[in-house]
RNA sequence: GCUCCGGUAGUAUAGUCCGGUCAAGUAUGGCGGCCUCUCGAGCCGCAGACCCGGGUUCAAAUCCCGGCCGGAGCACCA
């Protein structure tokens, strides 16, 4: 029975078969609790301490769709509170980031503008009797907290906090020696409850306030506040923050402010990619890589370097993401995969002869071939290719080459191979077209070619902690000509060899994305 | 060590709250075929999983207990 025929019958018997449903339900957030239509409030919280990586890229995708899905706002708020860590270039990594990912946010600042209005609060804390000036060293408080016990200072009055509080403010207390404490529970099962520090002194000019200040407040304390004050209803971020939870709610609540809705999930990671700036130094250190935009890392620059496209960053975020807590350790070829579909269609495509090998056709004339950019995409236009009868193929292709084989030379004509040697291969122009057991292989021709150079990137790590000492490998070769009009950032793919991105056009270096 | 939280194919996830429609869906990767002047893309197909052990129940991936394994937190960082 013909395909036809059984169509036809299929129609008579059960038409709602040939109904071919393909099953887009492409895949949305589950929607967000307690979120309401044009109320919704999301924040970006970077803190301006070392370059933006994919695993803010993520969080900030997830805050932000979340936020336009319901018709809300955004705040972008550097947590920028600990002067001794934080830079200026950083602050404009997280915003260049931000942009190129296509995140667009409705309001700005920086917690370390509202430090005299966290002192506003801090004194009504005090005034209540909830906060203390703590004179104990780090040592102590640590062990006095391991073991659920209060120290002396806790029963000061309140006048007396308040005293020892102005003190802190007029510099009369030097870095470690005085802290202002929540008086929270010292047998709490959340230790972030056991009377956390609030504020501490730090003897340190800040990028942006410069030495204005030295008493600054600590994350949960600027952080609940400042959630508040922007109206933050909804907070998505990683898992290491769900006890502070608890915290923030409790700092809030004893300021009559409400609470946002916390949803949390585990990192994101990447095979072989640690995003921990200690990992990361580690192979600075080791000569592996010069920058933080390498395109081996994690970070925004370095995955853009390598050719990774924002809108893969997002849809990988959207698709293949979910809320688990779960360890979770992503494979890269899952996000290869959304950005080869995202490039397939649209980049160039050029040959390229890694490794190359001389090859002489006899009896093929000399000639120009006119060839589409893109084998279905006709608005990339053509490209046009001078031949005389040598050219250089890829090395690999050459290996696998036998005498007595025909091949085909992609486009123009069939190969005979007569004599295969070390650095050149002979063969004959033989009639046909391309066949389905004659290999199709890319060419150079041999007078016009020029030289380019591939850098490949690898995982930096194979396991948690063994350094990839190859995790760049270069790759040079020869290609078109044409490969001159490519220019920095274009992305294009040496057909048989992969997609890559142009890193420099002047020195006709490129970065491989992926096959 | 203490306190939380998890464990669905190689990987990432859906389902778990409110047991049955889950002999477990999807994506990616693997394999095979079709198509294609790329070993790419596309199309079709195949293989592949509920951590282990008990219990509750007519019925458990889903509920309970124990074990094992993993993650996070235990800062005068965020």
């Amino acid at each position: 029975m013909s395909i036809d025929e059984q169509k036809a019958l299929l129609e008579e018997i059960s038409p709602e078969l040939l109904v071919y449903e393909k099953k887009v339900e492409e895949k949305k957030l589950p929607p967000l609790p307690n979120a309401i239509k044009g109320r919704v409030v999301t924040r970006l919280p970077p803190e301006p301490s070392g370059y933006m990586h994919i695993g803010h890229a993520m969080s900030g995708i997830l805050n932000y769709v979340y936020a336009k899905m319901y018709d809300g706002k955004v705040w972008l708020r550097f947590e920028d509170t600990d002067p001794r860590k934080i830079k200026l270039e950083y602050y404009e990594s997280f915003r260049r980031g931000y942009r190129w990912l296509g995140i667009e946010w409705d309001y700005e600042k920086n917690n370390s503008e509202d430090i005299d209005l966290f002192y506003d609060y801090a004194e009504k804390i005090i005034e209540m009797g909830r906060a203390y000036v703590c004179f104990c060293d780090p040592e102590r408080i640590k062990s006095l907290r391991k073991i659920g016990v209060e120290c002396e200072h806790r029963s000061h009055s309140v006048d007396e906090n308040m005293k020892y509080w102005k003190m802190m403010l007029n510099g009369e207390f030097k870095e470690g020696e005085a802290i202002l404490r929540l008086v929270g529970n010292m047998k709490d099962k959340n230790t972030t409850m056991r009377d956390p520090a609030i504020f501490r002194i730090v003897e340190h000019e800040h990028p942006l306030t410069g030495k204005g200040y030295h008493v600054w407040p600590l994350y949960d304390f600027a952080a609940s506040i400042e959630d508040s004050i922007c109206g933050v209803t909804h907070i998505l971020r990683t898992s290491e923050f769900i006890l502070r939870d608890e915290l923030q709610n409790y700092i809030r609540n004893l300021l009559g402010m409400s609470n946002p809705t916390y949803v949390e999930y585990s990192r994101f990671e990447f095979k072989g990619t640690p995003v921990s700036k200690r990992k990361l130094r580690a192979i600075i250190e080791a000569g592996l890589a010069e920058r933080w935009d390498d395109p081996r890392f994690p970070t925004i620059e370095g995955l853009r370097r390598r050719g990774i496209l924002p809108e893969a960053i997002r849809e990988f975020t959207l698709t293949q993401t979910g809320f688990s807590y779960a360890r979770r350790e992503y494979d890269w070829s899952l996000l290869y995969s959304v950005n080869k579909k995202l490039l397939d269609p649209v980049a160039r495509r050029f040959f390229f002869a890694p490794y190359p090998v001389k090859l002489e056709v006899e009896g093929l004339e000399a000639g120009e071939l006119n060839i589409p950019y893109h084998p279905s995409n006709k608005s990339l236009g053509m490209r046009k290719i001078d031949y005389t009868d040598e050219f250089y193929i890829s090395g690999i292709d050459a290996g696998n080459m036998r005498i007595g084989q025909t091949i085909r030379l992609k486009y123009l004509v069939n190969v005979k191979i007569l004599q295969i040697s070390s650095d050149k291969i002979r063969g004959k122009h033989v009639s046909g077209g391309p066949a389905q057991n004659i290999p199709i292989i890319q060419w150079v021709p041999a007078h016009r070619f020029i030289g380019i150079k591939i850098l490949v990137p690898d995982v930096l790590y194979i396991d948690e902690e063994k350094i990839n000492q190859e995790s760049l490998k270069i790759i040079e070769g020869y290609s078109e000509e044409n490969v001159n009009e490519v220019k920095v950032d274009e992305i294009v793919q040496f057909e048989r060899f992969g997609f890559c991105r142009c890193d420099s056009a002047t020195e006709r270096v490129f970065i491989k994305t992926h096959d």
